[in-house]
RNA sequence: GCCGGGAUGGCGGAACUGGCAGACGCGCGGGACUCAAAAUCCCGUGAGCUUCGGCUCGUGCGGGUUCGACCCCCGCUCCCGGCACCA
């Protein structure tokens, strides 16, 4: 009756028919008259083969490309590999294995692996970061960022990971420890390279209201990463030095209350303060400690650790003599390294307060009649109030006159008002030798010169010694540092670090408009045509790092009148973690579960099927919950696939019998419903609706009826989820010339989606008490009277008196009776 | 602590604008086919009660709005993710 699904045998056929029809390939004919749609995926990272992370990404991005592809869009859908990083350098030194030899390797192991789930890749864009054809454009780029100012060096605190030996930007710390290894990131104070991303923080969080079809939590984690906030800055005057300090506060309007100041440990000023008050002694050992701490964070320091400098500051406002703590509390990374204390409206100053009994003076009164206390009080007030004890601003309502104690500071010339960022400037420099040289030669008389447009790319030695410790392996090697400087002539140095290779994956969503292009990182037309990306699909782990620092290029690059568009990437989906057993997967769990072999055992096209219907693309798929306690078993969408094979061979051979009505409706509703949920990367329900349409199918050929029209339909709907098993049933089974991938996507027809008969539902007291199959265009009075004669709704209106009857034609009728 | 997202059968999930809660699938139970098993196909499957007609309860908890609430409002609990002394 009907032949056996064989995953096996079909998918590695097809796979090799495309290949050899050159199907996919983006075509960049300006007369092409298609709509373009660049559908892109985050590249992946060559460490290993697949994981099941790439598996379902690629899987929703590919779906999307061909969904794309078959609604008349010319598509383009690259693929390239974001190569360069420590890993290699890493598997160098573990096993003798030179890093661009590892990085190939697991390249083509991925893209075997890409080519086998089905991936409608345009392959003629490949790209890899470590080609020196792309690291050329690298160096370029930043070449252009350090004319503009963009790029630029200095020296100052820096994380460092004694693991991997390098250092790391701020966004790759978590929690004092490095995202890479893990281990505990130390302080140090070292000179580097950095993006001024700061100059585009304002812009950065502005254009997120463009970003409409963003996940709002990617959105939020971006803005709460920007961290604005608006306050004022002011001086006070260090009453034994004369000394002016700044502060940075977002609630002027509690400057009257200020009792005492807070030094950051690490402040520039502190140490001669402590010398001049004769307190050094006490301010070493919390030196110390905040130097074996992190740039970022400051977890072990209590809120009430502190020494008192010996010295005394001078409250603008009102000429108070206040004392001047040091305290690991203060950051040093975060507005001027130096706070006010308000120990009434703050709790880490009251906390601090009530350590070192300092005065507590309350400045904002609730409301009345709950006055607050400051001798007393446990909990500092931060809410809104009427301002007390503070001079010329007795009376007002805080915190709403801020904006006039910040005019009213900047007429006095005591401050300003000032926005300030969390966001740092973007540490690039990385001591390691797997990545893009930076391109500047230092010169003892013309200093930083940059590396000459025709001189790149600077390549990397393949014959550097990776073992760690010392210096990094391109500031050991014999020669290469050894360069003539291109301005005078004289002896001089390479820059011996390599770039963050965020920077090789902050453009190469450019590259890929115009792959081979030797005048530029990218043509100009050609971005224009094809950008901004039309989708863009990746893990939400990129959130902060390479979604901002895209971001920030994009900008620069607009800046430069290179792009027309501010922001890449308009559109983002981020797929749902792949898990097991509610945990993420890890080799010392023991519970890592790998595509590949499921895709040997099972068919790509079943494995695709299984992530996309386990449940909404954006939420965590359990493998140990979809996947099937037992790997043996058969999953479900291997079973779909095959009564799929069934129902349509049947539908052939018997396709001279008449397809009846309720099926040609259904199959028009499917349409429709799919391709909605297409619009909308619902997946997990367009597969249900397939499901349901191939359920009535097998009906319908068992009662005698034909299917052909849904046979048809069902293998151009499946086409962009199970893109070998639609192929097979469109030109094999139904015999079709062509591929289905290039097939148009099927259309319906509205009037056939429109049902001719809708249940009506009746209830009384909002309690359903019948259903009844009516005409779709039944009206109010023949819904009402129709409800009214339902066996249902008559006993359980006997003997009560309807008040009032709730009509909705066709849908509803609701009997009131109380 | 702050910010964001959640909580629906044994399980993954569905319910689009406030209108039949549980689509579709997994699992489980029963049956057909088979010497048997696997595969496949068919039927059943939220809970309790039932005179087998139905009835009652049911979307984390407590309130509210409404003819009607998984959906809207107020107040909580718990879970996941991010940031975390940000002045």
């Amino acid at each position: 009756m009907s032949r056996r699904y064989d995953a096996s045998e079909i998918e590695p056929r097809w796979q090799r028919i495309w290949e050899e029809e050159g199907r996919y390939a983006a075509s960049d004919d300006p007369d092409d008259p298609r709509p373009r749609f660049y559908a892109l995926d985050m590249f992946p990272y060559p460490s290993g083969d697949l994981h099941m992370g790439h598996a379902e990404a690629f899987s929703g991005g590919d779906t999307v490309a061909r969904y794309k592809t078959m609604t008349g869009h010319n598509v383009l859908h690259p693929i390239g590999w974001d190569a360069f990083g420590l890993p290699a350098e890493n598997a160098a030194i573990k096993r003798g294995v030179p890093p661009r030899a590892w990085t190939e390797e697991n390249i083509e192991h991925q893209a075997a692996s890409f080519r086998r789930m089905g991936m409608s890749f345009d392959w003629s864009r490949r790209l890899e970061t470590c080609d020196p054809e792309y690291y050329r454009w690298t160096q370029w780029l930043f070449l252009r960022f350090f004319e503009r100012g963009l790029a630029y060096r200095k020296s100052s605190p820096v994380n460092w990971c004694p693991n991997d030996h390098t250092v790391l930007a701020n966004e790759q710390v978590i929690q004092g420890a490095c995202e890479r290894c893990g281990a505990r990131v130390e302080r140090r104070d070292l000179t580097q390279w950095f993006f001024k991303i700061t100059d585009y923080a304002q812009r950065l969080l502005d254009d997120m209201d463009t970003l409409i079809d963003w996940p709002e939590r990617v959105l939020t984690m971006q803005r709460n990463w920007i961290g604005r906030s608006e306050g004022a800055r002011v001086s006070f005057t260090i009453e034994e030095t004369g000394e002016q300090i700044e502060v940075f506060t977002t609630r002027p309007d509690t400057l009257w209350g200020v009792t005492f100041f807070v030094f950051s440990v690490e402040h520039p000023a502190v140490r001669d303060l402590a010398a001049r008050g004769g307190t050094l002694a006490a301010l070493e050992p919390l030196v110390q400690e905040a130097r074996a701490a992190s740039m970022t964070s400051h977890e072990e320091a209590d809120t009430k650790d502190g020494v008192f400098l010996g010295v005394h500051a001078i409250n603008p406002v009102n000429g108070e003599r206040i004392p001047c703590y040091a305290a690991p509390y203060v950051l040093m990374g975060y507005g001027t390294g130096a706070i006010m204390a308000v120990p009434a409206h703050d709790e880490r100053d009251l906390a601090f307060a009530r350590q070192h009994d300092l005065p507590v003076r309350v400045v904002i009164q609730p409301a009345v009649g709950e006055l607050l206390d400051g001798p007393t009080m446990t909990e500092a007030y931060s809410g809104e109030g009427v301002m007390v004890n503070s001079g010329p601003f007795d009376g007002e309502s805080a915190p709403a006159s801020i904006a006039k104690v910040a005019a009213w500071l900047e007429s006095e010339g005591r401050g300003r008002a000032t926005v300030n960022y969390r966001l740092r400037d973007w540490l690039l420099s990385r001591q390691r030798y797997w990545g893009a040289p930076i391109p500047i030669i230092h010169c003892p008389t013309c200093g930083e010169v940059a590396v000459p447009d025709e001189d790149l790319p600077v390549r990397l030695p393949d014959d550097a010694d990776f073992e760690l410790g010392g210096e990094s392996p391109l500031a050991r090697h014999p020669t290469w540092k050894h360069v003539a400087c291109p301005d005078c002539g004289g002896e001089a140095e390479r820059d011996t670090d390599t770039m963050d290779t965020f920077v090789d994956s902050s453009w190469y969503f450019f590259r890929y408009c115009s792959p081979g292009y030797e005048d530029g990182p990218f043509r100009a037309q050609d971005v224009a045509r094809w950008m901004p990306v039309g989708q863009y699909t990746g893990g939400v782990e990129h959130a902060i790092l390479h979604l901002l620092y895209s971001r920030f290029f994009t900008k620069v690059l607009h800046d430069m009148e290179l792009v027309p568009f501010t922001e890449p990437f308009p559109k983002l989906m981020n797929q749902g973690q792949v898990i097991y057993g509610g945990a993420s997967m890890s080799k010392s769990k023991g519970n890592v579960v790998e595509p590949m072999p499921l895709v040997a055992r099972w068919g790509a096209d079943t494995i695709r099927l299984t992530m996309l219907f386990a449940g909404p693309f954006e939420d965590d798929i359990d493998w140990k919950l979809v996947g099937g306690e037992d790997e043996h078993r058969r999953p479900g969408p291997h079973a779909w696939l095959g009564r799929a094979f069934s129902v349509v061979a049947d539908a052939v051979e018997h396709d001279e019998a008449i397809e009846p009505p309720q099926l040609v409706k259904l199959v028009h509703r499917t349409v429709k419903g799919v391709t909605e949920d297409l619009e909308r990367f619902r997946f997990n329900t367009a597969i249900s609706k397939m499901q349901v349409l191939t359920n009535e199918m097998r009906a319908t050929l068992d009662g005698g009826g034909g299917a052909m029209a849904a046979a048809r339909a069902l293998a151009q709907l499946l086409a962009p989820f199970a893109p070998y098993a639609a192929e097979e049933l469109w030109r094999v089974e139904l015999g079709e010339p062509d591929s289905v991938h290039a097939s148009t996507w099927p259309t319906y027809d509205p009037a056939l989606v429109r049902a001719d008969t809708v249940t009506l539902v009746v209830q009384v007291d909002g309690k359903v008490r019948a259903t009844l199959e009516v005409p779709a265009d039944i009206d109010e009075a023949g819904a009402l009277e129709t409800a009214r004669g339902a066996e249902g709704a008559l006993r359980a209106l006997d003997r009560r008196t309807v008040l009032k009857e709730i009509v909705r034609a066709p849908r509803l009728v609701n009997f009131v009776t109380k």
